[in-house]
DNA sequence: TCGCCAAATAATGTCGACAAATATACGAGC
DNA sequence: GCTCGTATATTTGTCGACATTATTTGGCGA
């Protein structure tokens, strides 16, 4: 999804400039970029919608923009602009907003207009610890349980994100390391972990970019990932509980970091963009 | 299961008897334990919802219908039965389901019928080994960072588990291990995990009772309690860690057994029973 | 000029209706 | 008698409308 015209309106995703803030090394991995989180967020958020339904559709793509940061933390999500944005009644919209509630990525207050989820440090702390100790769980149980096939399809993974890593690309080291994560939670066979462990990761999304900025970051982050793969080759679960842990736990410091030094642009509070009087279809 | 007596219509709460068969003593707790269910799935579902909405009396009544197994698993929950029974249209209805999927108590697939989620034995043993897991975490947080009011609350609320232990109100006691759990869970200042908790106890809630049911788990769970506290208030986070890990994985056990037994009444493939038309308001 | 109160505006929650899709009942064929 | 295909009957997903409730605009007073 190209520019998306119509200049006037404010409907259209604003500061595609901002966005590219964040895209360190590969200007045109932005709209690639945008398609993974829809692939990643219908995975997690549609999973039981197997059909392209409206509301998969609405909600995948409203998610993706929340992701991406397109949508900023606690800005307004009016149902009537979305159900004018996509053409449909309010009523699949409604929903849609409730699925991505259910993610963590919408608040929808009573009698109040659902807004972008702010995500606070004490919140993304809590998140990480949660995270920590169950990945560490998964990593555990992966270890003991994972099949040759899973095992190939880590190293495969692993192949791609030190392909991404040596390219320098952010988007594709990150989106890569979203479905090493995806892969090595369905090692553990406990699809109960995997649900909450995804919308976890969801909810955290907008700040993983933010924090794999940093380059000692990414080193850390890819050396980690080397050694959790041989811990789990070597079926040495304890090992790949604390190394995962381990990694959370600075995953979490850089942010702490992030957020001390203000690097976390979220504030924005609540006032909706005014509306134009948008004109025909 | 109990005579299904289909007797007029069909859409009052069905089977009181069978109800009856999980309450060991007390028979004039039976509506005591629904109002209990009624107030625990209010605080985890509709805890956003702080006015008493349409939606949110809706969910927290099915819910506590499922919980206390007054509704059966597998049981179809069709939009229209229940928005002729609150005497609403069809859209809260639909909210309140959506509410209820979120917390697993509900699953709604693509066009076809809402109906009461199953529980087999597999995803189970997923919850409580999350569950485990999650909650060795919070106890540990809670050993150390409880504040001499949360160990207040807490030993006060082993006073009542105890009552009720003695008494052998197995409702009672029931509700108060919920409430007890809540508390701990309170005591540890993470919201994030809290939540999860919380939304995993809804789903084995079913199953509780039943599990309760074996004198010597109940013996079991009642020493833990008093081990557990005992742990906290001596800020031994690893021992309550292992304490709470290894209670969890008793009562899966027993759970099991339970299963392997047949002692588990889930069948009931999905028939819709059949709608007589009610008469008036 | 700034802050507080009231009218006006816009948004949400709920409703009843309709089209598409599914589940049920009925009848034919073996 | 039982299984399979077809017609009927519900049911879901979506829609546009309305009442109630927030939010914003505009006015008044200090």
């Amino acid at each position: 999804m190209g520019a998306d015209m119509e200049g006037g309106t404010s409907l259209n995703r604003p500061d595609f400039e901002q966005a590219d803030a964040w895209i360190a090394t590969a200007p045109s991995s932005q709209s690639e970029s945008f398609l993974n989180a829809v692939l990643v967020i219908r995975r997690i958020v549609a999973e039981h919608h197997d059909r392209p339904s409206l509301v998969s559709r609405v909600a995948c793509e409203v998610g993706a923009e929340i992701v991406e940061n397109i949508r900023q933390s606690g800005e307004d999500l009016s149902s009537v602009e979305l159900a004018e944005r996509y053409e449909t009644s309010r009523t699949p919209i409604r929903e849609a907003l409730l699925l991505l509630e259910k993610e963590g990525l919408v608040r929808i207050p009573q009698r109040r207009r659902p807004h972008v989820a702010v995500l606070d440090i004490a919140e993304a702390r809590e998140i990480y610890r949660v995270r920590a100790v169950l990945f560490g769980a998964v990593a555990s149980d992966a270890a003991r349980l994972r099949t040759d096939a899973d095992l190939e399809s880590l190293r495969e993974q692993l192949a791609r994100l030190s392909a991404a890593h040596d390219a320098h690309d952010l988007s594709a080291y990150l989106w890569a390391n979203v479905e090493f994560y995806n892969r090595l939670t369905m090692a553990a066979y406990n699809n109960t972990a995997k649900r909450i462990l995804d919308s976890l990761l969801l909810r955290t999304l907008r700040l993983r970019r933010l924090s794999l900025t940093q380059p000692t970051r990414r080193e850390r982050s890819m050396a980690h990932h080397v050694q959790l793969l041989a811990a789990i080759e070597e079926q040495d679960a304890p090992l790949a509980d604390v190394l995962i842990r381990s990694n959370h736990l600075h995953a979490l410091a850089a942010l702490e970091q992030l957020y001390a030094d203000g690097g976390v642009p979220l504030p924005m509070r609540s006032r909706r963009r005014r509306r134009q009087a948008a004109a025909a279809a």
